[in-house]
DNA sequence: AAAACAAAAAATGTGGACAATATGAAGCTT
DNA sequence: AAGCTTCATATTGTCCACATTTTTTGTTTT
C-alpha cells in the first residue's frame, strides 16, 4: 500500500510544522509579547482542528514563550524583569559550561562553520535586518552548545535563547548602541576558542552576556502593564483639554 | 452561583493532580523505566477521559521522564548512558552556579530548613526506605535552587533531578556503597554554606555529583536493549543444545 | 450620567466518536 | 515446515459537539 511514500513522511506530524512556524514567528519578533493567540484563529490559519493547536500551544507554554491562562487563553509570554535577570544569569552559568566543553571538543570544521555563521550575522546587520540578526545570533550560541556535545544543556539553552529574544523585544533600551558590535564579540569568542584558550573564551562569553543584559532597561517601571506608562502623558493632555 | 466555593478550587485542574501522582510514582521508582503507559488504562485508573491523560503524558514527555513514540504510545523513559552523563554534567554546571547564588542569599532560616531536611534523609536511610530517601535527596538539591532565587535554573534542575532518579534505577551498580554516605556529603555542603565559604561549597557539591556518577555503571553494554547482553550466554547454550 | 446588574456572545475545557496506524494471529504459498 | 501475505484486534491520532467559563453588550436603577 505504499504508505511509506515521501508524502506520508511529510504528512505525519502536522504539529511539528505548526510549532516551528509559531516558534520562529515569535523568535523573529513578528509576534509581540502579550499578543493573544486565539485557538479558533490559529485553526483557520493552519487549517487544522483545535486539538492540534492546543498541543502546539502547550508545548510553547512549557518552553515559556507562551503563557496559558486557565479559561482565558494563550498569549505570547511577557517576561518580567526578574525573569529576564534569571534567564541572563542562567545563560552565563550554562554557557560558561558549554564553552569549556566546546574548547575540548571543537573540530576545525566546527570553527569553520561558526565563522561562516558570524559572517551571515554581519551581513544581516549591514542590511539592517534586525530580526534576522537576532535569529542568527541565537543560532550561533546554539551551535556552540551542539559542539559541546551535551544534549541536555543544549536543549535548555534553546529555551533560554528563545526567552532572551522575547526579553530583547520587551526591554531594549532606546540607544541600541550595543547590537552592532555584538557580532564582534562573537568573533572574539571564536578566536579564543580556536586557539583553545578555555579561560579567555569563557570570560569573553561571560562579558558578552553581561553586555546583552546591560543593554536592556530592566527597571521595574516596565514590569506590569505598559499602558500606564504609555498613556501617562496622554491622560495629562486630556485633563488639560477638558 | 457559588462557583468560587472550595469545591470549585479543588475541582479545577484535574490534570495537575494526575500529573503530580504520576510524577511522584516515577520519582519514587514505583514505575520502572520502559513501562508502557497505556492511555486507556490510565483513563480507568484516574476516571478521566483520554484528553486529560494525553495532556499529562505530553507534559511528562517534555520533562523527559516519559517518552512518547508516535503511534506506539507512551513509556517511562529509559535514559541512555550518554544521556546519563549529560544530565550529571549539566547538574555539575548548574548546581555550581546555584551554590554560588545560595551562598550569597541563604538566610539562617534557610540553613535551618536544610538541616532539618538532611535529618529526614538520615531517618529514611536508617529505616531502609531507599525510594523515600531518593525523593528527599532530590528535595534537598531543589531547596538549594529555590534559595538561590533563580527560578529558571530551579525549574531546569527539577527536570534534571527527576531524570537522575530514573538514571539511578537503571544504572546503579551492585555495590551500593555510596548511598549511605551521601547524606554525609549533604551535611558537609551545608557546613560550608553556613560559614559562607563559596569555593568550598561549590567544590563539595561538585565532588558530591561526581560521587553519584561514579556510583553508576554507565558502561555502554547496558546502552541499547539489555536483551542482547542478558541473553548472550543463553543463545550460546541453545546453540550447544542443537 | 455612572454604576451595577443581567443576558448574550465568544472562547476555552472536556468527553466521546471515528479514522489511521501498529501489533498479533490465521491462512496461504512454496 | 518455514516464510510471506492477509486479516482481525487493539491502540493511538484527529475531529467534532457539548459544557463551562469568561467577556462583552445592553438594560436598568440610583
Amino acid at each position: 500500500m505504499k504508505r511509506d511514500s515521501k508524502k506520508a513522511v511529510r504528512a505525519r506530524h502536522q504539529d511539528d510544522d505548526i510549532y516551528a512556524e509559531m516558534f520562529s514567528a515569535i523568535l523573529e519578533q513578528r509576534l509581540s509579547p502579550g499578543t493573544k493567540l486565539s485557538e479558533d484563529a490559529l485553526c483557520e490559519i493552519f487549517n487544522v482542528s483545535r486539538t492540534i493547536i492546543r498541543k502546539v500551544l502547550q508545548r510553547l507554554s512549557h518552553e515559556k514563550v507562551v503563557e496559558i491562562q486557565p479559561n482565558r487563553g494563550a498569549f505570547v509570554a511577557e517576561p518580567t524583569p526578574e525573569e529576564a535577570r534569571d534567564v541572563l544569569e542562567a545563560r552565563r552559568i550554562v554557557e560558561a559550561g558549554i564553552m569549556r566543553g566546546a574548547v575540548r571538543t571543537a573540530k576545525p570544521s566546527d570553527i569553520k562553520r561558526l565563522k561562516s555563521m558570524i559572517a551571515k550575522e554581519g551581513k544581516a546587520i549591514e542590511q539592517g535586518q534586525h530580526s534576522k540578526w537576532v535569529s542568527l545570533s541565537g543560532d550561533f550560541h546554539l551551535e556552540l552548545a551542539r559542539i559541546s556535545g551535551n544534549h541536555a544543556l543544549a536543549e535548555f539553552l534553546r529555551e533560554l535563547v528563545s526567552r532572551t529574544s522575547l526579553i530583547h523585544v520587551q526591554y531594549q533600551s532606546g540607544q541600541m548602541g550595543h547590537q552592532s558590535c555584538s557580532c564582534d564579540e562573537h568573533v572574539e569568542i571564536i578566536s579564543a576558542l580556536e586557539v583553545g584558550d578555555e579561560e579567555t573564551s569563557v570570560a569573553l562569553m561571560d562579558a558578552h552576556l553581561n553586555a546583552i543584559e546591560a543593554s536592556l532597561d530592566l527597571s521595574d517601571a516596565k514590569a506590569d502593564d505598559d499602558l500606564y506608562r504609555i498613556f501617562a502623558k496622554d491622560t495629562a493632555i486630556a485633563a488639560g483639554e477638558s
